[in-house]
DNA sequence: AAAGTCATTCAAAGCGCTTTGGAGATACTT
DNA sequence: AAGTATCTCCAAAGCGCTTTGAATGACTTT
């Protein structure tokens, strides 16, 4: 069913069944009426390309994923980033387009995902300090909203991010009161600009407390079960193990559990467990109790609300460059405890 | 840069430009690298829209992934299947369109995308029993591939799925030969095609050796952390509790191991546990040696050839219903042990 | 030398829509 | 009654590409 069809079934021109579809007002309420029953008995639909071609809007928006080809992994977080995302777009009648690249060919894609023109906008995933992405989004005016900030990239742009530095520091701060001395952090990969960030505030609320650092208590590696059991054993067969763990990744935070009660050990009591908690559908922290003491920041709200600030960048092109901060809620669960008195 | 003034700028006509991009034959090869050399400088890529109304093809494949309001959802094996698929659209030229469609409105939303013609085939993903979508695209003629199958559809349609009940049974008949007799069984949400399946050959495994089924011992329920330790847990505190687990996801038997350290058993000693595994990147079962004795097959494998599959209808539409199955392997964990002798 | 082939190239139509710049009909002024 | 404003509606151009059908010139063939 095209729009040619339909006016001739209707008879009426093309132009005034588009206007009656679009809700121009040249077009009498009789006329609509009657043109929009039609429109939905016939199940037409405008063709998308034409449409796009027509206003030179494509109605969708691009994420484009980074996969790093040594790890072969998604980020756990993204579908729930897209789940959010996504809700948004349908609301406001856009699509969602989604390519995947490894690290190598970034800037290949992106121009070309810019120079054919079928999304209005992108949403940048996994900033990294100095990301050359930005740069080039901006160089090809191609509206774009990062999930994250990128340090040490000086031009503006528009960004949407938990506040990685205060929820670390209140974390930190949380055990520290609790009279942990010796903290272990197990981060992400620290090229990524979060897990830099979270490093960064971690040290400095130690340091601020008179506390040096002790790199065999800091590890930065993809957040998995794994990496967090692995990690933490290791540790907790130190000489002077640590009493307590800050953890970036609930998935880590499972594996650290596990080598707590590996090791013969009680988490909340002998070890005590922080996590951030992205709030994943089916990963929650406990039901009535949450079980980790956690920053909570929700990703699937992060995606709704970076993709809100797009389309208002695109709605609006003249506004400059836009910024939302989340906080992260500081929740107590049972992982966490005064620090074990030593004889 | 448009073909218009690319053509220009190399005084050719627009066709001439076109189909030596293209790599038609009516073309000299010295004009031929003279257009594809400033085409690169030019950094030109045609206009996907424009492309795609003239030849009537989107190179776009459509994923729609169901929501269900209730729960907020996303099934965590969305994203590495996305991954797979993702990375054979990339190498074959198409990119990958989502859509988020709640179960309410499914069938208008699978029109709409047909008739706005902006993806050249759809993958339909968690099929249900009956599943009403099977139809819908067979009439609206749009080439679609399901990932998994849906019972009582009689229709033909293509289909890529793991062999569920195989694994079932296997894993079933793992833990019988261990001499478990009481074996639960934690399955997802049964109006999910495949969670039906899983449930029929656990039950028939047990039924061909005698054993009555016992509906204290299953439950179907969101595979997460927490559903697995709250079923666990309560059945685990029955008078006669179960010996063995059998789940539907690393998550659930996640949450089964907290259960079972909870009520201070031993895993694989005290009750054994046999999961499924998706083979998820950020969820790996072990390293050298699996946690969990599990039926594995990879979500991301199944991405990858669903959209080969998927591609191959798409280019030889005469072709009919392609089938395709993906054996799962068994892997033996330390989480399986004989059943514990009472005395 | 005329006719036929072949290799290159081009002008123009068409994909399905939006939008510009009227045109015709009706109602309102004076 | 003519003049003007207001409603409705339409024909046609244009978005950036592919593709058809034809033209051009060089080269063979008769």
């Amino acid at each position: 069913m095209s729009l040619k069809k339909l006016s001739e079934h209707l008879n009426l021109s093309q132009t005034t069944v588009s206007r009656a579809l679009n809700g121009y007002p040249e077009v009498s309420e009789k006329t609509r009426e009657r043109v929009q029953k039609a429109a939905q008995e016939l199940n037409y639909s405008p063709n998308a390309r034409a449409k796009g071609l027509a206003t030179g809007r494509a109605h969708a928006i691009g994420h484009v994923i980074p996969v790093s080809t040594q790890h072969e992994m998604v980020n756990p977080v993204f579908g729930d980033f897209i789940a959010g995302a996504g809700s948004a777009y349908s609301k406001a009648g856009y699509e969602m387009m989604i390519s995947l690249v490894d690290d190598q060919q970034q800037e290949k894609l992106y121009r070309d995902i810019c120079a054919r023109r079928n999304v209005d906008g992108i949403i940048v995933h996994g900033p990294t300090m100095n990301d050359p992405r930005i740069g080039l989004l901006t160089e090809l005016d191609m509206p774009f909203v990062v999930h994250g900030r990128a340090s040490n990239v000086d031009i503006p742009y528009s960004w949407l991010d938990t506040n990685n530095s205060r929820a670390f520091r209140r974390a930190t701060d949380f055990l520290l009161d609790l009279g942990h001395r010796r903290i272990a952090l197990l981060n992400g990969l620290e090229f990524m600009d979060y897990a830099f960030r979270r490093r960064e505030s971690y040290a400095s609320a130690l340091q601020k407390r008179g506390i040096a650092l002790d790199p065999a208590l800091m590890q930065s590696t993809e957040m998995t079960e794994i990496n967090g059991f692995l990690s933490a054993s290791e540790m907790l067969s130190m000489d002077e193990p640590p009493t307590a763990f800050l953890t970036s990744s609930m998935i880590t935070a499972i594996g650290v559990r596990r080598a707590i009660q590996a090791a013969g050990l009680e988490m909340g009591k002998d070890v005590s467990v922080i996590t951030h908690d992205d709030d994943l559908g089916y990963l929650k922290n406990g039901h009535d109790v949450p079980i980790f003491t956690a920053t909570r920041s929700s990703v699937r709200a992060a995606g709704v609300r970076a993709a809100e600030l797009l389309l208002r960048l695109i709605a609006n092109p003249t506004t400059g460059p836009q910024h939302e901060i989340i906080e992260a809620e500081l929740i107590i669960g049972t992982s966490t405890g005064p620090a074990p008195q030593h004889p």
